[in-house]
This record gives C-alpha cells, structure tokens and sequence, in this order.
DNA sequence: GGGGAGAGATGCCGC
DNA sequence: GCGGCATTTCTCCCC
C-alpha cells in the first residue's frame, strides 16, 4: 500500500473511531515511565476506539510498546516517504513515535463488545471455598464473616483454629513464594497490633509452596495448607478435554 | 466474508506459518490454569508464528483471553455454520476454543522482526547508577555489590555508610509501596543472620513513596532515599517532547 | 485519583 | 525446568 493512501484511510478511521489494525514495517521511540527505542522491523500495530494503542512484534505474548487508554493519535507524512504516527498521553506524561517505512495491511472496522469475562478458579474463589469448606483448612476451624474480613482490609480469610486462636491465610492460587510468606507475616503482625493480641496464627494456603518461601514460612512459625483452586466447572472441563482428543 | 473462505483461508496461513489477524464475531472459552467464558462479541484475533494467540476487545490494553507461545491451533467448520478454532497447549494443560459467527476481515502475512527493545530507566537502571554515584544516597556511602544473592532473595545494592554500617538498599522505579517495605526487611534481616551482624541500615530508593509504606518502613527503623531512575536518553527526550508541541 | 493487591499475569535471568 | 523478581506491568476494588 503506498504511503499517501494509508494516511488518508487511516485517518479516516480515526474520525470514524474505528478499530484499527495494520501491518508494517516501523521503528518505535517510546519516553514516560521509561524510555525505549525499537529498530525498524515487522509488527502489528492496533488501536482501539478507546484510543489504546498496542504495537506487537512476530511472537510473544506481551506487546513491545503500548499507549494506555485516551491517547491522542496523529499521523503525517514525512519529508521521507515515510508515515510517522505520534502519540502522546499528556496526563500520563507519555509520548510514542511510530516511523513507518513499510505498509503490509490496513483494516478498520466498527466492533461492537459489551461482554465481560466470566473467570473461574481465581484467588477470590479459593477464599469463598475455604470460607464454606472450613473443614479444608483444618477440623474445628471457623472462618469469621465476610464482612469482618473487610473491615481489616486485603485479609483473604481470617477466623478462630479449634483452640480458638485467631489465625490469619493467605491464598495463593499457584505457588507460594517467599512474596507471599512477607505478605502473610505483614497480615499477622497488623491483626496482632491492632486487636492486641499476642498470639495469632498464619497459615498460606496453597497448592505448592517453594522451598525457600517454606523455610521462610516455618521460621516464622507459620504453617502451609495444600489447597487447591476450585474448579467450578470441572463437569464442563471433562467434557472440553474429550473434545480435545481428536 | 464467508465461513468455508475464512477457514480454508486461515488453513492456508497456518500452513505458511504467517502471522494471522482476523476480525470476527466470536465467544470464547478457556480451560487450564483458571477457567473462563467470553459471550458473543466483536474482538480482533492474532495468531503469531510461534503460535501465540492473542483475543482483544475493543478496549482496553489486556488481551481478554490467550494461549502462549507453542500452542496447537486447528480449524473446522461446526453444523451450524460457524467456525470453530481449537486450541491446546499440552505442556501446560490449557484449552481455549473460538467459536466464530460473523468474520470482519482476515490478514496474514510474513512479518520479519529480529530487533529487540532497548529500554532505559529501569530498577536495574537505577541500581547500576547508585554504584556509580554512590553519594545520591548519601556522603560517604560505599557500594560493594551488587545483586547480592541471598536465599531470601537478591539485594539491588549494598554497601557500607560513612560510619562503615552495612546497608542494605532497595530500589523501585516508582512509588514505594508497603511491599518493597516488606521486600526490603526479609534483606535486612537475612544480612542480619546470615552474617551475625546486629546492626544493619535498610534504604527505600524511590521517587516517591506511599503514606503506609512510609509509616511502615520508619516503624522498622528503615530510611527513604528520593532518588529518580535515570534517563540516559534526556538529551533526546527534550528534543523529542519539543517536536511534540504543534 | 491514589493505595493496595491479584493476575490464566509476562518476561528475564540465574542455577 | 524451577526460583525469584521487575514490569512503561494491567486491572480491579475501595477509599
């Protein structure tokens, strides 16, 4: 595609507040949080009505370079034959250059997505779990309500062992790390000093634990609990995984 | 355009290895470390060439759903007129599967991109420049490591203050926060007992830091050090922030 | 808008 | 491969 007929569609698109995708062969300059150059190569660039922008190399999962949410977007040629699309973010103090020496592909269409992911199996679950399954954490354990966990903030689960000790858990959804030993001990140690108690317990809950963060965990006289995240859909799941056997 | 197109079409490309956007009107479902369920809707499609597949709603800079790289993608045509593209990953045990209604557009095509990002003003930035300029933390600091690897994690950078007290100093490129606190003291202490020592300074290196994790870190008789990350390419930015203001 | 924390985090580097 | 950790993390929730 030449040049001079990108610019004017895809400035086109932009008045139409179409999403936009296109192929090409740029370099990226990229100054805010930090600063970064990107040679010339192949990527994938979009933008969406909400003006984020996204440039993605050939392979990976993560973009190289991005624009969060209401970016403002200009394009103009310059003196080169080349495009050169600027992108700033004056609340955000971020600033993006796309120099495009190459068009491979442009599209832009009107996409219309009011739908949210449903999502199953994540932290939040595993503390509901063990809130009604007390039992999983240990025989006698009695979880506290709902509504006194938010009272004491980001608490995943507090409640009363079988001797009646206050015990905080920290769930994690894959494996305990020592991040998440320091997190459990800040949690005791605010339940401890702001009740006033002398003795409280900590227990991670999670399916795997490290060996370091187990160390770490013991020498702070805290305790693991293999649990693992709930599956709601685990009928579903089955059912999925057959479909795969083809 | 049509479903038997599409899907011979996208056959075609998976074939050739090219990287594949399409555009199309499509639920989505997930199965591995989580589950999750995306209704009917519009959403741009990328599959890359080391098989990664990206799933974009109209807004927001996250992919909604995905599978990484190495993933197994195949195509057919259900009873009902629609497209289906099955995805797996064995290694890691995760399925996702795109039912696919209305198609907007599809593109593929070779891209070629062996550039990597150069980036600057990291953590690593800001460790490296402390080493050099040690008097940012303070007069007379002297730096002796860095990435100090203890088995409670790697330490950005000691060193020995004027008085020849060990210090133990963490940065963050951002705001401060109460786990770079808690990040800070496992240091702290595991210097302690590792080495014997009783006496052992903590320094938070931020550019800003929050309320609660300041009042955290004076509890534990830990210090806050302002320090920017820095911007090698500061020359540049100014000229670059100027051709910014048209 | 800031603070705090999860995420199907991703990516990087070290062992 | 796992472990430990930064990230232009992003996103969500709550204040």
């Amino acid at each position: 595609m030449e040049i001079n007929e990108f610019i004017s569609r895809f400035k086109e698109a932009l008045q139409k507040n179409h999403s936009i995708i296109f192929g090409a062969q740029c370099s990226v300059n990229y100054n805010g949080r930090a600063e970064s150059f990107l040679r010339q190569g192949d990527r994938i660039v979009i933008v969406k009505p909400d003006k984020t922008l996204l440039i993605h190399q050939p392979s990976g999962a993560a973009p190289v370079n991005y624009m969060k949410e209401g970016t403002s977007i200009n394009i103009f040629n310059s003196n080169d034959k080349k495009a050169v699309i600027k992108s700033k973010n004056l609340n955000l103090k971020e600033y993006l250059t796309l120099e495009i020496s190459r068009i491979y592909f442009l599209q832009n269409h009107e996409l219309v997505d009011g739908e949210k992911i449903q999502l199953a199996g994540t932290e939040k679950d595993m503390a509901d779990m063990l809130i009604k399954e007390a039992h999983l954490i240990e025989k006698g354990f009695k979880p506290v309500s709902q509504e006194e966990q938010t009272k004491y903030g980001f608490i995943d689960v507090l409640g009363y062992d079988k001797d009646n000790i206050l015990t905080v858990i920290e769930c994690k959804r894959y494996v305990g790390d020592l991040k998440a030993v320091s997190q459990l001990r800040r949690y005791v140690e605010k339940i401890k000093s702001s009740k006033g108690i002398r003795q409280v317990r900590g227990i991670l809950a999670c399916p795997k634990i490290s060996p370091n963060a187990k160390r770490m965990l013991l020498d702070f006289g805290f305790q693991f609990k293999r649990v693992e995240p709930p599956k709601y859909l685990e009928q579903y799941d089955k059912k999925q995984r057959k479909l795969f056997d083809y």
